[in-house]
RNA sequence: GGUCGGUUGGGAGAGUGGCUUAUCCACUGGUCUGCAAAACCAGCUACAGCGGUUCAAAUCCGCUACCGACCUCCA
């Protein structure tokens, strides 16, 4: 197995070969929702690709542990010196629930969400809510090191002074100091208490009516956005650690800010490598919950109603998996486009590799292969998809490896090509290496054969084998009609005969 | 306005200084089949524009045009 990986790290804009702290471990750390509305698509394709990622470094067999926060606390809308308000405090509010119902709420929904997507669980997700204690110690630390001051209760992070002197503030994001600090665009302008517009709240003075407040020495308030995922990453692996990833547009302020914190409190910079997923976008536009005034109509959908087909954007409904592939097909640092065409293209190309997969996972070689080309030409392909995988996780490269494959299957299932040209341990090797890259790596289940496959057991699998048998009879004495008949009125319950050399098979549309 | 990224065939989307092809979908022709579906074979001769570097550039550099993201709500 070959664990030497490269990956494209932001903060040196650079592919770097990759080199864990602990050789064989990795700690990875990944900026999960904040819980107060449903999950949106774009999340999803986010926790889609990192849970890749994460399932990929499983396969090489590092020893991960992977944590994805809950931000159910501290995430501000509006200004943070007037009427500031937390979105869980403010959505509670507003639907009159504890804010705990509220997080509780959206916290399962998204776990919901994430296993319909077939994400593996974190190892460790930690909430923001109960780690106050924690934040605030890093709150005093920040203090103690000179970056962070007091106003009427709050505490601000002094980006000028961290600037000055340290030289890094704005290193992840490419942003220039003295360009924040001379921001020109007016509806940017937020000096408030602020000693400078850049600065921001890591502890927030709760007004009365705030719902959500703990006791800190400096007043009774709230944690800011950004210091739960400093607290949390250094709790739970520790003040440097290797991988922390992200959306891409939490790259500034939110990840910026992270690294200015944790330098603020321990010297020391946080994650090695940073990773970024890219936006998800439909009709070539970052999806947005507005309405667009003219049609009516947002640029966005939710995955309820790509799962429907309730939605103008899309012609039918696509399953969880029909999705999850489409995300496949695209780097996790490219956006992607979302768009019918697009998801009709992917159901076909899912449907084409699942059932090159099954037909593979049934062919029994009869001895006698050599290493002929036809050999070599698989060992090569299946390789290069690890060669792919390991040069910053390209999935639709290795994708396309496996379907390049798919046609040596078919053609050694039909008889085009011969097993004479192929070794058994090359065939037992290929059938282990599709299902570890389809199922284990990039987490796709197979919704096509779901029930019961043409062999499989159980009721649909013995009433198919019933009716194929009868079928094969009426086709037998020519009784076009029957068979014919038979084909067509599954076809009515989604249910897709196919005649084949050696038999019928069925599957599930 | 600032910063960063992108522009690849009918659609989605990889990629590399030169090799034979990304791949998926669509389309066209062929093979197979009772018919169909699937499959297989072949084709569809793409790299925004203009310059430059080079023996060689879609790939490196520059400019122009267009698009997108971020600039304290964003995965």
């Amino acid at each position: 197995m070959n664990k030497e990986i490269f990956l494209y790290n932001s903060l040196s804009r650079k592919k770097e070969k990759f080199q864990p702290i602990n050789e064989g471990s990795i700690g990875m750390y990944v900026c999960g929702p904040t819980v107060y509305s449903d999950v949106h698509l774009g999340n999803c394709r986010t926790f889609v690709n990192f849970d890749i990622i994460y399932r990929y470094l499983n396969f090489l067999e590092f020893k991960v542990r992977y944590v994805r926060n809950i931000t159910d606390v501290g995430h501000l809308e509006g200004d943070t010196d007037i009427g500031a308000e937390d979105k869980i405090s403010k959505k509670a509010r507003l639907e009159q629930l504890e804010p705990m119902e509220v997080v509780q709420h959206y916290t399962n929904g998204f776990h919901d969400m994430m296993r319909i997507f077939n994400t593996l669980p974190p190892n460790i997700e930690p909430r923001a809510t109960g780690h106050i204690i924690e934040q605030i110690e890093m709150v005093q630390k920040i203090m103690d090191n000179g970056y962070g001051y007091v106003k009427n209760g709050s505490v601000y992070f002094d980006t000028l002074k961290f600037a000055k002197e340290n030289n890094s503030y704005g290193k992840l994001s490419g942003r220039v100091i003295e360009d924040l600090l001379s921001e020109t665009r007016d509806d940017l302008k937020n000096q408030g208490e602020k000693n400078h517009p850049s600065d921001f709240a890591i502890w927030i003075k709760a007004d009365p009516t705030h719902l959500m407040r703990w006791n800190s020495p400096w007043s009774v308030g709230f944690p800011g956005w950004h210091l739960e995922c400093s607290a949390m990453s250094t709790k739970y692996l520790g003040e440097t650690f290797d991988i922390h990833g992200g959306g891409n547009d939490l790259k500034f302020p939110h990840h910026e800010n992270e690294i200015a914190q944790n330098e603020g409190a321990c010297k020391c910079s946080p994650a090695n490598y940073w990773l970024h997923a890219n936006m998800l976008l439909m009709n070539g536009k970052k999806m947005s919950k507005s309405v667009d005034p003219e049609t009516g109509v947002s640029n966005s959908i939710t995955p309820q109603e790509l799962f429907s087909g309730d939605s103008p954007h899309i012609t039918k409904g696509y399953s969880p998996m029909v999705i999850r592939f489409f995300m496949l097909q695209s780097h996790y640092r490219s956006t992607l486009d979302l768009t019918n065409d697009a998801l009709l293209a992917a159901e076909k190309g899912y449907r084409r590799l699942m059932e090159a997969n099954k037909i593979l996972q049934d062919l029994k070689h009869p001895g006698n292969g050599s290493n002929a080309d036809l050999d070599k030409e698989i060992n090569s392909l299946i390789n290069d998809a690890f060669v792919d995988m390991n040069d910053d996780f390209n999935s639709p490269k290795a994708l396309a490896r496996l379907f390049e494959t798919v046609p040596k299957i078919n053609g050694l299932r039909a008889g085009h090509l011969s097993f004479n040209d192929i070794t058994g341990d090359t065939l037992a090797r290929m059938k282990e290496v599709f299902n570890n890259f389809i199922f284990e790596i990039f987490g796709l289940k197979d919704e096509t054969h779901a029930t019961a496959g043409s062999n499989g057991n159980g009721a649909l699998g013995g009433l198919m084998d019933l009716i194929i048998d009868i079928r094969q009879t009426a086709r037998a004495n020519k009784d076009w009609a029957t068979s014919d008949k038979i084909r067509d009125t599954l076809k009515e319950v989604s249910i897709v005969l196919k005649d084949g050399k050696e038999g019928t098979t069925w599957t599930k549309e």
